[in-house]
RNA sequence: GGUUCCGUAGCUCAGUUGGAUAGAGCAACAGCCUUCUAAGCUGUGGGUCGCGCGUUCGAACCGCGCCGGAAUCACCA
């Protein structure tokens, strides 16, 4: 039912009964540009060996065959190679009715396929900032588009809330918290104990200062540092499962839990399964052990394991230390096996930064080694960092954009924006709120989800995002618009349900249907790559479609009834699809702004 | 040094998998609100697609080599 494909075999049979012996490779079908006339554009100089004439004659050839044999197409055009197919309107006026009869537009059918999915992994030590915002942004996007694909989609987060990083916080909490917590404080649990986790650090400091001014090395002082020795010691008590620093370490989490979620429902972002690495970690041995009987792994002489992957261009990488105690690896490996034992899965998806390429690489290449042949179903959606003008985020140096705040700034300048602009007059506290809320947070998401993820992407925090132009408002507002005008059709009691053609159609009007019909091709292809900057882009592009049309042609001053309620209805479809897109990017759209 | 990735307008980014004269937004300038919301619309200026060679009818896109930048190459996670 796709188009291009129609149109595609339609030529192909056109060529193959004028030339013979063509592949369907050779039919290159693409959108005309827009600066030429028709729809379709055939490009020629692949079939010119077949045809033995030049591509001009060639495309008058094909042109005049398929216009012959089809009532479809209108007619054509040759420009230089190019052939380019014009179909009616009413062929585009046909294919809206189907758009309008389908409730579910843009959505595939079921594919049956389990995906995970898996973003967020937060450290349980400190706050979200924002390499996670766009980390959870992507997660949870993909997790929408790869449903609107039709598959099965598991979101799955998995928290890191063990290790030496959690024990720091501890230490310094204990040391000098005076029993502080989120309601004596007032503060989130994540932002609390992220507190601590810098005071560790600064203590820390200072006491390797102490010790270097003492006459200790910096890597010595380093190791014998006190409250590292501490927090070194916490790691092995949580270990040995002692019960008093188990249960600061539940209290603890419990609080960053807290406040995280605080923070996932701000950004509209959730998970149908939640992974603990503490109750993980261990996984993966027995792939050790099978690796080994495999002879694919091999032990050192202090018992440490190893895989040897120089052959693959990578290097040696340990599997189990020598004391048999696991490592990232090992745990990665194991939890991989596990999910895919246990969900059933087709296919497995990491959204991590791109820090962790070389991993994922090991990851994938040692699974193929022992016979997981689902390895290959294994993708790295890889992104890169979020930079400051003035370079990387650093924890240390303070320069990090907090989650929060940055949620919260953006929601406050919508609504001091939506106040200048008068937008919010005759709205409730409530609705005004609602709508602040919306569109400070579109304009977060569309800014970076509109962004290729493996691009390091540039966040200036002094011009704040922008509003205007290829933005998240500008769509909503455009959303908003179309609200606006179907709201006064319903108070003039205009039915339009049943109207999807007209007399006579504009330009535009097809333009605006090409560019809906073209709504379930982006999402597919916004499926296979992962990508969800191919949604924002084509609803952008349909915006700006619309938004001349709807500066040019007045819908509710049309004076012929049919062509009013066919726009009204044109309107509605289009206020749908953008409604649906943003829905893939996360992103709600407002009723009125 | 090895591996992976990036380099497109002053700035932030697109570029439909090799097609026609490389596009948007921001910033600058000039216009459009007694007419469905001006967070909008129209126009002007702005380019050696990092550089070079190659592949072919055709290259921002593919290959090779340079230049510049990022990440990574832990008995951290």
């Amino acid at each position: 039912m796709n188009i291009e494909q129609h149109i595609a075999n339609v030529v192909f049979h056109a060529v193959d009964s004028l030339y013979g012996g063509v592949h369907m490779s050779q039919i290159q079908i693409q959108k005309t540009r827009k600066e030429f006339d028709g729809d379709y554009t055939l490009v020629t100089f692949p079939l010119l060996r077949i045809s033995r004439k030049s591509p001009e004659a060639t495309a008058q050839e094909i042109g005049e065959r398929i216009v012959a044999d089809n009532a479809d197409i209108e007619g054509f055009n040759v420009i230089k190679g190019f052939l380019n197919i014009v179909l009616g309107s009413a062929f585009w006026f046909e294919r809206f009715g189907e758009i309008v009869a389908d409730a579910h537009y843009g959505q595939a059918a079921p594919t049956g396929r389990n995906i995970m999915i898996e973003y967020s992994s937060p450290n349980t030590n400190k706050p979200l900032h924002l390499g996670h915002v766009r980390n959870n942004l992507l997660g949870y996007s993909v997790a929408q588009i790869l449903k609107a694909n039709g598959h099965n989609v598991i979101k799955a987060n998995l928290v890191n809330d063990r290790g030496i990083h959690i024990c720091k916080s501890m230490v310094a909490w204990l040391l000098y918290g005076n029993g502080a917590t989120p309601e004596s404080t007032g503060k989130k649990g994540d932002h609390l104990v992220g507190d601590y986790y810098v005071e560790f650090d600064k203590h820390y400091k200072a006491e390797i200062a102490a010790l270097v001014a003492d006459g200790a090395s910096e890597e010595e002082a380093k190791k014998r540092a006190p409250i590292m020795l501490r927090a070194q010691e916490m790691l092995r008590k949580w270990e040995a499962k002692d019960p008093e620093v188990y249960a600061l370490w539940e209290k603890m989490n419990g609080w960053v839990y807290k406040g995280f979620d605080v923070t996932y429902k701000a950004l509209g972002v959730d998970f149908d399964k939640v992974y603990y690495e503490s109750q993980t970690y261990l996984l993966g041995k027995s792939l050790v052990q099978e690796g080994l009987d495999k002879g694919i792994f091999f032990r050192k002489e202090d018992g440490s394991v190893w895989i040897d992957l120089t052959a693959d261009g990578l290097d040696q990488k340990l599997l189990l230390r020598g004391d048999g105690t696991s490592v990232y690896m090992t745990q990665d490996l194991g939890t991989a096996l596990s999910r895919f034992d246990e969900n059933k899965l087709d296919s497995m998806i990491y959204v991590v930064g791109n820090e962790q390429n070389y991993h994922f690489q090991v990851l994938k290449l040692v699974l193929k080694k022992l016979g997981y042949e689902w390895s290959d179903s294994i993708y790295h959606l890889s992104y890169g960092m979020v930079e400051l003008p003035n370079g990387k985020m650093k924890s240390r140096e303070g320069t990090v954009v907090d989650a929060d705040e940055l949620i919260e700034g953006m929601v406050d300048t919508a609504r001091a924006m939506s106040e200048e602009l008068g937008k919010l007059e005759g709205c409730t506290e409530q609705e005004a709120a609602a709508i602040s809320r919306m569109v400070g947070l579109g304009a977060l998401k569309y800014f970076i989800l509109k962004v290729d993820p493996k691009k390091t992407m540039l966040f200036n925090p002094e011009e704040s995002i922008d509003f205007n132009g290829n933005t998240g408002p500008f769509i909503q507002y455009t959303h908003a618009r179309i609200c606006s005008v179907l709201r006064k059709a319903e108070e003039q009691g205009i039915e339009f349900a049943d109207c999807t053609s007209a007399d006579e159609c504009l330009r535009e009007e097809t333009e605006i249907i090409k560019s809906l019909c073209d709504y379930p091709n982006v999402v597919a292809a916004a499926g296979e790559n992962f990508a969800p900057s191919l949604i924002a882009n084509y609803t952008y592009e349909l915006c700006k479609l619309f938004n001349g049309y709807y500066h040019d042609y007045s819908i509710l001053r049309e004076e012929c009834c049919a062509t009013k309620r066919m726009r009204l209805q044109l309107a509605r479809q289009v206020a749908r699809v953008i409604a649906s897109s943003m829905s893939l990017l996360g992103i709600e759209v407002p009723q009125r702004m």
